[in-house]
DNA sequence: AATGAATGAGAGTTCATTCAT
DNA sequence: GATGAATGAACTCTCATTCAT
């Protein structure tokens, strides 16, 4: 998911290369125009590979941006899961999940508005989305120890992993609508309501 | 929206009423289908008229998008306002916002299913951007009260209004992707999820 | 299945009009160049249509094709069972049947190529298959008299058919490879060839 | 034809074999699918050889179908003419090359399907259709005996000919489209009629 | 005002052919 | 000689929009 091993190989056309120049692409163009503002030609002239390429590494359009969207879901899903590993308390399991959320949408910002802009879409598929609600449940099970031990108001998980990425996303859109800017202080805060919003 | 009123009124209001099924046409199939998924023509034949009738009313699909988002937008914002006149308490207020929003989405179950397909597409105008923001301003101001005598968090009202919208459009979520049942008490909880969330 | 009505209405874009231009201009381009020789647009223009009107008359170009073949088929049979029907003997019966296969093709060298090149092709779906056999039918029935009273050889009759079919097919053959002349005598002569063939 | 003559004899057939296998997928996939419904690659594919070979054999995929064409037509009129080589009647010659055509047929289905399928498409080269002219003459002139003893009915060669070949192919277009059943008994019945129609 | 047949630009996709290895 | 990943020209088909009626 970096341009890193572009640098240190030299030679640019190896096959894994050229899949994640069309991936990266993809990404930033169904980012910046939508599914149907981006001609696939356009996606593989940004790639710097042949039209006819894109269809050796995805069979259409539209399965290119499942693909898309179960990757960063995937990736983004593990990056939580990982980073709550260490935690002891409910609490810091809470923190070490919202962060980790932060910066994983720093990092990945495209990314990022991929995944808003085509959670709600009809573009995805049912399998896209039943991958999704599977990929979610590890994360749900990180709060099922505070959930037993009754820190967490008497809800369903999904309710209160609801409260935070509501807050969340919300956030971000204020950021990109409103100019809101995103400090440290304001995403702490951010987080203190949403503990607020879910213990017990 | 039915043939009955047609027959009473007479000519007087089939334009009117042509304006109406068409816009009810296109925000069905815009939520069944998406904006590319919908042809012109489908949404005529929907309404009930000739396809040139469509742009009679409105010079382009592009705009009748627009057009939906915006009147549906200053319905839903007066409607919250409408809503919050009555209340005495920062809290009330809250309140009455809350299920106020609650109440209007499930009159309305399609045109909150449109908004939240259309708020991160690439497809709103920045003149209808730029209209949102405008009509939730007065919705802010019903915060004013409580965060001048300090009974909210010291943040900007948009974030604490970000809290509540945020959770509710992930409640939505949760009962079309996973069967989430949204009754009275479930919504009784997430107010008080977002009251904790918001107050001092 | 002529150009006179065209003349006779001076107003040349009637429905049916455009339908029946397009199927011209395809039936010939189809036996010049083949299938996938001809392009859509191609058979638009020769229409003098737009390329998108040729949809509005046929779903795709492959159910073109196949709707092609099914009208000259039964335009055909059609022909050649009203030309047997004053018939009295089987002689004459085989006879007003040869000629009129001899005159149909004359009339229309084109709707003749196009069955002849397309018969064997991959491009007609089962239906139309199932079609062709049904069209021939009552055509074979007009033989059954005549294997009734012993007149022909004891074969099924598709076979007797078979040797008409078969010799007129590969004379028309010999007149486009060969250069083969076929005058009124030639044809006298293969009607005669068939009826030694055909006859106990 | 397999992988045990590879071997046997090492690698100074490879070449050859990897032609034959290409030819004898080709032939079998434009049977198949027709011209157009077969992709190069997939021949290579099906001949076990790398799609680039194919064209160290033939310079394109036109090419290659004109080549299968002539080379099926020369074996096919060889073996006609040999079989009737020993034949001292014009009957007797017209027997040996009637059933050395059933016989070839047999052996080669795939070969006469492909004949069938592309002699009037538009695919084949004007140089292949004068080799296929060039090639039937010396077939013919096993009619002159014939002809000049006044055997046949005074009509030229190709016309006594197309009598043969005509019925053949009708029958085998109903063995195929219809079911029906060709026994020796129907071929034997056949080349009467053929010999019906032929003769003075 | 109302219509819907007609349009053609532009979309996604395929596949014969090439050429670096 | 043999390969198959890569290419992009060219295809079929769609659909927002127009305009004669």
């Amino acid at each position: 998911m970096n341009a890193h091993s572009l640098a240190v190989t030299g030679r640019s056309t190896t096959r894994s290369d050229k899949r994640l120049r069309i991936e990266t692409a993809a990404l930033e163009l169904f980012v910046e125009r939508g599914f149907h503002g981006t001609t696939v030609p356009e996606i593989a002239r940004r790639a710097g590979v042949g039209t006819g390429t894109l269809y050796l590494y995805h069979c259409s359009k539209d399965k290119l941006l499942n693909s898309l969207y179960q990757q960063w879901n995937s990736a983004c899903f593990a990056r939580l899961a990982a980073a709550a590993r260490d935690a002891h308390t409910p609490r810091e399991t809470f923190s070490a999940y919202w962060h980790a959320f932060v910066r994983f949408t720093n990092e990945h910002p495209c990314a990022y508005w991929f995944w808003v802009q085509f959670e709600s879409s009809p573009y995805l598929s049912d399998e896209t989305r039943r991958m999704e609600v599977e990929s979610k449940r590890p994360l749900e099970a990180l709060f099922e120890d505070g959930a037993a031990r009754k820190v967490f108001k008497p809800l369903p998980i999904p309710v209160l992993h609801a409260a935070a990425k509501g807050l969340f996303t919300e956030l971000k859109r204020l950021e990109s609508t409103r100019g809101l800017v995103l400090t440290p202080a304001l995403w702490r805060a951010a987080e203190e309501m949403v503990w607020e919003a879910i213990r017990r």
